[in-house]
RNA sequence: GCCCGAGUGGCGGAACUGGUAGACGCAUGCGACUCAAAAUCGUAUGUCCAUAGGACGUGGGGGUUCGAGUCCCCCCUCGGGUACCA
């Protein structure tokens, strides 16, 4: 007996893959043939390895690389790490370990995963985004965003240098000025800028947090010190150059319009103006934006966000207690909390006034936090007869409400947001509010009172981090505050050997920063040069650093001459970027952005051929499963939770009456994305170990379509098994293990079957619909079983077929079979259309739109006949029989619909 | 809060362009093989009423249409993102 023996066949057909580099994707590939780049987002080597979720993605792409290669185009399929980041750092922190240990590890951990699943990259262009030869280049692209200005006019990013030269030959007062004072005025144009922004700081671990990181209390996740907003100076990128044509290139991508939606609304462009309110009895101006400057003349009160610059100045004594106290509570509260919790209006009058430029009409000033510092100005001209917000603010608070919009006939709502003329607006009233809004900017441009202006949601790039494990900058603090860049020859700027990773922690929530590299040796951090003495960056880049680019560097991983070869760049990202990039929705906005943002950059200083990275976007869905979360809020190792009777929650999380515990304490139970955020995740070892990795495979695809989000359950697995072991039933003898393949004529039936196959699995691969491709499989392979040999001129062509989708089986079965060669460059069958063609077609006949019967009519029946023949039916006949015809409804191939009264 | 998705039998899902809802798989029932079990093969299986047959049915409510899972409006629930998780 032999039982379809998974585990010697995987291993033989990965060792053979790998030892004869059947997927290595030459380095100077045959430009003449097509190309099809298709590329996975890269994950992060965490210490858990592999989950069952990134499978998901990479199974897909496999299928799709070996597709492509079977239709005869050069692929790139390539495969890296994220490997900067958190975790190793915390690990790093915890343990003593150096990152680049740990990270290590995970890799070759991860790797090993990887190559048991049968996936069909090129392992000779791994990278991590950690690797000195990596981040070489992610320095000096840095390096070049410090050295590039953006050309508002020409809409293009050039060299600072041209931007010095000019203002050096034109600008008189420029020219006069000191190196150190050049510098400020140049750091308004470098696309990399330092600048000072509000973060949520935390002294006690002596850095920056995210907001996940940070508790409903105010506290830090980890060791629960109290977080602060206050101001850092931090490295920015200037996204915000970019925006609109970050925006109107979407229209040229084939991405999901989700996905374009999400990143336009969060480019948020919008037309609007600046509206300049005085404070009488003082020189300070306070400037708002706002949409719909048509309704000034509405406006009753102004909101400050309770950290704007000009709060404290403008506070009377009166009110200075409840100012600050507001203050307080605020600073300790997220933007996105504040957002949350927006419906409760809260908020308290200053003390002050301001003067609304169109009426002259004194308005109170107050603060609340419905207003976030981050947008716009932090300022708003309050117009409750016309936003929902400031209807309700003034409700509240009492304020004065004026109507500047006629609302419609009937309209008793609160704010009108509608169109209509307007009214109580002085030179204003009558018009439209497009007409308005022009007429208002045009007077306030006039006056000196504000100036059409469109603003972005999107705001500039946050890009430094007080962290040891991510990219040192290349770049060099001189004694009198000037900044230089490390000069290219020298990079890359390689991370010092340490051995305490911590940043310094302080009980003074003003204490500047030292993040972990202040504790570098003094021979690393301090430099001389031509006798000057500079200090070392000691921030390093975010984690998206590395992730911007790394689809380039695929494509020439080993050149230490530049970052990629610009002939290779042409030909694997030509017709728009990389064929397709698969992942998870989760990026749709900062990473996707981020990209964008540096390709852009990169294409406009020279150094790639394209507009767009990604020519085509496609998210798989999520594996999901439960997770725990503390008291806190904060999740917990779902494979340590237990319920009340210590059973394991994973054996019981379906179960209703549950209560969970996780060492001890009770947690709360929620559904979700599986991953590190949430600590739920479940390898695939045990599966591949159990039922080998086409199984594993086929699960992973069967589960339904790759874009859907769907749960984790084991228990389904064995009916694709089942299919599995059953082609290895219809073509290897069960008791002598000899090939059931034979050199004799296939049915008509069978050969028919087989190309309604064909044409159904080659449609479903390009349209990534693999479940139903599997679906389409397993029919074909149920007409099979009762054949006691099976014909060459089936065999041959269904193994192909499955090749992609099961490629162990298919590849041992192939050569079982008699074939020398492997089967991964074999060309993909073709479907004959005379044999997927039939004589007759099953008709469903309708009656009032209610189904009754299905009749069989010639393919080109005339509908005249098939009239006839469906009255004909004795089922038919019952419904109509005794009634009036109305009409009669024929879509060919389709249905009838005969309607009756 | 704001932005983006999803919701179809007991379960995962199919139905690609408005045209027979439930392909395929799991689970379950029955049968064959077997001393027996497993494996395998065959067969049935949306719900309700029932004799032929019929009514209902794609999260809920309304609408457009000869015909709606699919299009439009309102609502509910769940998931993703919300800028330092990536």
């Amino acid at each position: 007996m032999s039982e379809y023996p998974f585990k010697s066949i995987e291993a033989r057909w990965q060792e053979f893959w790998q030892k004869n580099k059947t997927f290595r994707t030459p380095e100077k590939p045959d430009m003449s043939r097509p190309k099809y780049y298709v590329l996975d987002m890269f994950p992060y080597p965490s210490g858990v390895g592999l989950h069952v979720g990134h499978p998901l993605g990479y199974i897909a792409t496999d299928i799709l690389a070996r597709y492509k290669r079977m239709k005869g185009f050069n692929v790139l399929h390539p495969m890296g790490f994220d490997a900067f980041g958190l975790p190793a750092e915390q690990f790093a922190v915890e343990h003593g370990v150096h990152p680049r240990v740990t990270t290590e590890t995970n890799i070759a951990n991860m790797l090993r995963q990887l190559k048991a699943i049968g996936l069909s990259y090129d392992w000779d262009r791994v990278l991590a985004t950690t690797d000195e030869d990596y981040y070489r280049w992610t320095q000096w692209i840095f390096v070049q965003l410090y050295n590039s200005y953006y050309d508002a006019e020409e809409e293009t990013a050039r060299p600072i240098a041209e931007l010095i030269s000019r203002l050096e030959g034109s600008d008189s007062e420029f020219a006069a000025m000191s190196p150190k004072e050049k510098d400020n005025v140049l750091a308004g144009y470098r696309l990399a800028y330092i600048a000072e922004v509000p973060v949520n700081w935390c002294p006690g671990l002596g850095t920056v947090l995210a907001n996940e990181e940070v508790t409903n209390e105010g506290k830090s996740e980890r060791g629960n010190y109290p977080v602060y907003k206050r101001g850092l100076r931090q490295w920015m990128l200037r996204i915000t150059a970019y925006a609109d044509r970050l925006e109107r290139d979407l229209e040229d991508v084939d991405w999901p319009e989700s996905v374009k939606i999400m990143q336009r609304n969060w480019v948020g462009r919008s037309e609007g103006a600046h509206v300049d309110f005085r404070v009488p009895e003082s020189d300070d101006i306070i400037r708002v934006f706002t949409t719909r400057p048509d309704t000034l003349f509405g406006a009753t009160y102004m909101v400050l966000a309770p950290e704007h610059p000009l709060v404290d100045i403008l506070t009377t004594t009166g009110q200075q207690e409840a100012i600050s106290a507001y203050q307080a509570k605020v600073a300790g509260r997220s933007d996105r909390e504040r957002m949350i919790d927006a419906k409760e209006k809260t908020g308290v009058f200053t003390g002050g006034y301001a003067v609304n430029p169109a009426n002259g009409e004194r308005i109170p000033i107050w603060i609340a936090d419905y207003v976030l510092m981050g947008y716009g100005t932090g300022a708003i001209m309050a117009v409750p007869g016309q936003d929902n917000r400031d209807w309700e603010f003034a409700e509240v608070f009492n304020l004065p409400i004026i109507r500047t919009v006629q609302p419609s006939e009937g309209y008793d709502g609160k704010a009108f947001t509608g169109n209509g003329p307007a009214i109580n607006s002085g030179f204003l009233n009558g018009l439209e509010i497009d007409e308005a809004k022009s007429t208002m900017i045009s007077w306030l441009e006039n006056q000196k009172k504000g100036e059409g202006t469109v603003t972005y949601r999107l705001r500039d790039w946050l890009f430094s981090r007080q962290r040891y494990w991510g990219e040192p900058f290349p770049v060099l603090h001189g004694e009198d505050g000037i900044i230089e860049t490390v000069a290219e020859s020298e990079l890359p700027v390689t991370l010092p050997p340490m051995e305490d990773f911590r940043p310094e922690s302080s009980d003074d929530p003003d204490a500047p920063p030292r993040p972990p590299l202040s504790r570098a040796p003094e021979s690393w951090r301090i430099i001389s040069i031509d006798g000057k003495t500079f200090e070392r960056e000691l921030n390093t880049m975010p984690q998206w650093a590395g992730s911007c680019w790394y689809y380039l560097r695929f494509i020439d991983n080993k050149n230490d001459q530049c970052l990629v070869d610009p002939d290779l760049e042409k030909y694997w990202m030509s017709g728009g970027g990389v064929d397709l990039y698969i992942g998870g929705v989760e990026h749709a906005v900062l990473h996707l952005l981020y990209a964008r943002f540096w390709h852009k950059v990169l294409f406009d200083l020279g150094y790639v051929s394209t507009r767009e990275p990604f020519g085509r976007l496609f998210n798989q869905g999520y594996i999901q499963a439960y997770a725990y979360r503390d008291s806190r809020g904060i999740a917990v190792d779902a494979s340590a939770v237990v319920d009340q009777d210590g059973r394991p929650a994973v054996e019981v999380q379906d179960h209703k009456n549950r209560i969970y515990f996780y060492e001890g304490a009770e947690v709360t139970q929620e559904y979700g994305k599986m991953g590190k955020s949430l600590k739920n995740a479940v390898g695939p070892d045990e599966i591949n170990e159990r039922y080998g990795c086409d199984t594993l495979r086929l699960y992973e695809m069967y589960l339904g379509p790759l874009d859907a989000s769907k749960p984790w359950n084991t228990r389904d697995i064995v009916g694709v098994n089942r299919f599995l072991r059953r082609v290895w039933r219809n073509f290897v003898h069960e008791e002598n293990d000899t090939s059931l393949v034979a050199d004799i004529e296939a049915s008509p039936e069978l050969m028919g079957a087989l190309h309604k196959t064909i044409d159904r699995v080659s449609s479903d691969m390009e349209r990534m619909s693999f479940n139903t491709a599997i679906a389409a499989l397993i029919e074909f392979t149920s007409k099979l079983v009762g054949e006691d040999r099976i014909p060459r001129t089936i065999a041959e062509p269904f193994l192909l077929l499955l090749a992609p989708l099961a490629p162990h089986m298919a590849e041992e079965l192939w050569s079982r079979i008699g074939n020398k060669e492997s089967l991964a460059y074999a060309p993909w069958p073709v479907a004959d259309p005379i044999l997927l063609q039939s004589d007759e077609i099953k008709i469903a006949v309708q009656v009032n739109g209610k189904v009754r019967a299905s009749i069989q009519v010639p393919v080109d029946a005339p509908k005249e006949d098939v009239f006839v023949l469906a009255r004909a039916n004795p089922d038919v006949d019952r419904h109509i029989s005794g009634k009036t015809s109305v009409r009669d409804i024929y879509v060919p191939g389709r249905i009838v619909n005969l309607v009756v009264r």
